[in-house]
DNA sequence: TAAAATACCGACCAGTCGGTATGTTATCAA
DNA sequence: TTGATAACATACCGACTGGTCGGTATTTTA
């Protein structure tokens, strides 16, 4: 249902995905995503009938996309780390710009108006944190993981993975499997030194 | 030297920071500060030479408080796990609107000019990270944590706390001894099902 | 008490931004 | 060929925004 048919909206989509993950909502401008997608204002106007509408189908194209990829592995077998591990790695293997797009969400929530903030949030909450949750929800079912608020924990857990992609996590942890280890280890065993 | 002699930027301040708080930079106007704070445009532009420099005021007063306090914590005697607990509860017992401006950083650090930008992070970097980072090398240093990048692990830490006093954190955490025994919990053991 | 500094007012400006009105051109079915 | 519609282009609008400026009231200082 989510599909982009036509070739010129996909190109609108790209660029103002790139210039929306550098830059906040309110600063981004119609005219910049016009001149940097190589039309006019009125080619824009004609895909998309607002600045929020264009907003919230980018999301939305992106966030459908994730729901899709993250579900493989939810629904594979094995204990809730291997599948948290999976899905990890799955979102690590996206490209740069589309990890940091789930972080726009916070940024820019309190800019657009409620009708799609409730829309953009419910999207956000189905493609990532319920998924993560659900998880960690069989792993306490099945005595793997004590009991905890999965809710809380998978929200936790989803800013620990963006913590590896931030500028200083990329330095440290150098390849996908170094950030996975990072990661898991911490959320499963914590720091604390063995006795 | 940081002081605030005069009442009026010292509304001026808290009016603004009430309203960064709730929204984005680009989203809060000069002459709604003004409105709010009960003075017009020309008096705001009299004790603050531009909308970067009274959100810079602003922030620097802020952080430079919490390094104050939070430097207490650091200098306690005591086990790294211990000194992070007394961190964390000097964090939670500071007002809802003080506990939420941290955020904010990331959240406009795209916004402002370059040279702002390079002085805000440096001061939330000594505020903040810089000094969890201190109690994090100790506890290495001691063989209370394992031995993991200080760093990077202040950072996740402290957006652990911050989802404490999310919506869902706190519908979830009654109270601020559940909620750093939460993060302190998590942090030095992790989630694992004891075997 | 004169003078100088500070605090404040409010009208105004130049530029920006989202959005619209009014076209022109390409496509394609009948 | 025609005519309807989609896909663009161009010019423009009105609201808004950060910032300015000449001037006034108030306080401090000499």
């Amino acid at each position: 249902m989510a599909n982009t048919p036509h070739p010129t909206a996909e190109r609108i989509h790209q660029v103002a995905r790139r210039l929306f993950v550098k830059r906040s909502y309110s600063d981004v401008t119609m005219d910049e995503i016009a001149v940097k997608a190589q039309i006019t204002k009125g080619a824009l106007y004609h895909h998309f009938k607002s600045k929020e509408a264009l907003y919230l189908a980018m999301m939305e194209a992106d966030l459908s996309e994730k729901q899709g990829l993250f579900n493989k592995a939810v629904t594979t077998g094995g204990s809730a780390q291997q599948r948290l591990e999976i899905l990890t790695r799955t979102f690590l293997d996206l490209s740069v710009e589309k990890k940091r797009i789930s972080g726009l969400i916070r940024r820019d929530i309190n800019t657009i108006s409620l009708k799609a903030r409730t829309r953009l949030l419910q999207m956000y909450q189905e493609a990532l944190p319920s998924q993560v949750q659900s998880i960690i929800e069989e792993g306490i079912a099945e005595g793997e993981i004590r009991p905890v608020d999965a809710r809380l924990l998978s929200f936790s857990f989803i800013s620990l993975v963006e913590h590896t992609i931030s500028q200083h996590g990329t330095r440290t942890l150098k390849d996908n499997d170094e950030k996975i280890q990072f990661v898991i280890g911490l959320l499963f065993n914590g720091i604390a030194a063995k006795k």
